[in-house]
DNA sequence: CGACCGATTGAAGGTCGTCAAACTACGTGG
DNA sequence: CCACGTAGTTTGACGACCTTCAATCGGTCG
């Protein structure tokens, strides 16, 4: 028993060990010890657009870490309205408030599919007493959520309505690794930036006119990021 | 010399002890041998309004328990405005990005005259990696930060003027131990709610005349907050 | 092909920002 | 003690921007 208790961590530190995206994920810096301290699964799983990890108030017993995708965080208003408050990316942690167990703060809907590994709250607790690697791990990822909420605010919550539409665009061109980068629904925009639908539309369609924004396929564009720049400053 | 040291952690133990509001603050459920690992003293500082404890950028060797008073971190922009993107009171940790070795992320000025222990972050690190009290609480700050910035996005950041003023209004009577509570200038809620002072003026001016609030000393005023929910629904 | 959903566009009206002036409170100095 | 200066608040007028309501367009799926 203990030997399989054992052998399972040492599974799981070669999974993460051979994780593409390591230097960006929670466990980024464990060793094996660490490892060893391991007793429950982490899973790798997949969620598809418009599928849901966990919704607001559910009880928070997994954290996930963001290895590829787009994840909306929504909050619902009485009124039926919503208001999306952040938005996560790779290497984000997905449930975070999970670590002080805490229900789920929000609905967290996929916008491009999502590959996540899905840690139990209980391996983190234990293993942070004891690795001040995932100690400084944690307080980086809780830092960053205060700066993008900061960034929410200042940016996507301030100003005209097409500056917060220019300053989401270029927030998502940053988060893309390629050239090509998210375009949300304009309810979605319009929800991230507490502007109407129609006020985001007519924007967007203004960039296209005026040859700043080429629209793609389904949910994706290209941008002059110069000239997105130039109107914003 | 070693015997000094350990009287220090003592005298530090008995302080914190008996600091009224443990219950609040950082090292709220620290024990005797959690106290023993505190080598750097942890000063009482108070802060007057207009004061500021630091500027963002600053190097941020010490985060701050708010005993009592009002704290405001503010983001400038490039062409000198300014947002306010966070109110602190009583119990809140200010300059908590200091935990992640990060500088200070804002001009945090103050309000309402600030109590604060001044805890420097070498004593954090050492002691959260022994106490899994210490952990839990940290968890707890960070997680508070999280919820005041959905907070400060959903109801601050999002509706018409006067929903966000009343939000505000709420919020701040709901920071107050007392009837009255704590009114910022025009020009701090015009930050505070991406408005102009103008609005924010009318909006008050409009709040006073139907009875719903009254404006008492400087900064200070009443309100009557089951008119001032009927408003926002 | 028709239904449906999201995006776009138009027209009208309201809210909020801008600019400017008057007012108030408060502290300083004569 | 009062006059005055200053900084913040209030109020007004006007215009711009954004929302609202409605209609149209375009693509997708059954």
């Amino acid at each position: 028993m203990k030997i399989e208790v054992i052998d399972e961590a040492w599974q799981q530190a070669r999974r993460c060990e051979s994780c593409g995206i390591r230097e960006l994920v929670l466990f980024a810096d464990l060793n094996k010890a660490d490892f060893d301290l391991i007793h429950h699964p982490i899973t790798e799983l997949e969620f598809k657009t418009n599928e849901y990890l966990f919704k607001a108030g559910d009880q928070a017993d997994y954290v996930y870490t963001l290895r590829s995708g787009l994840i909306k965080l929504v909050k619902f208003t009485d009124d039926g309205r919503q208001r999306i408050v952040r938005l996560l990316s790779q290497g984000d942690l997905v449930g975070i408030e999970a670590l002080d167990n805490q229900p789920y703060a929000h609905y967290a809907e996929v916008l491009d599919t999502a590959l996540v590994c899905r840690i139990p709250i209980v391996e983190i607790e234990s293993i942070s007493q004891r690795s001040p690697r995932l100690y400084r791990q944690l307080m980086a990822r809780w830092s960053k959520v205060a700066m993008d909420a900061d960034f929410w605010i200042e940016e996507l919550s301030s100003g005209s309505a097409q500056a917060r539409v220019v300053h989401l665009l270029l927030y998502l061109a940053s988060l893309s690794k390629k050239d090509e980068f998210y375009l949300p629904s304009r309810e979605d925009m319009g929800a991230m930036l507490a502007i109407t639908t129609e006020t985001a539309s007519r924007i967007i369609a203004r960039l296209r006119s005026e040859g700043i924004l080429r629209v793609l396929g389904t949910n994706q564009a290209l941008a002059d990021e110069r000239s997105l720049r130039s109107l914003v400053q």
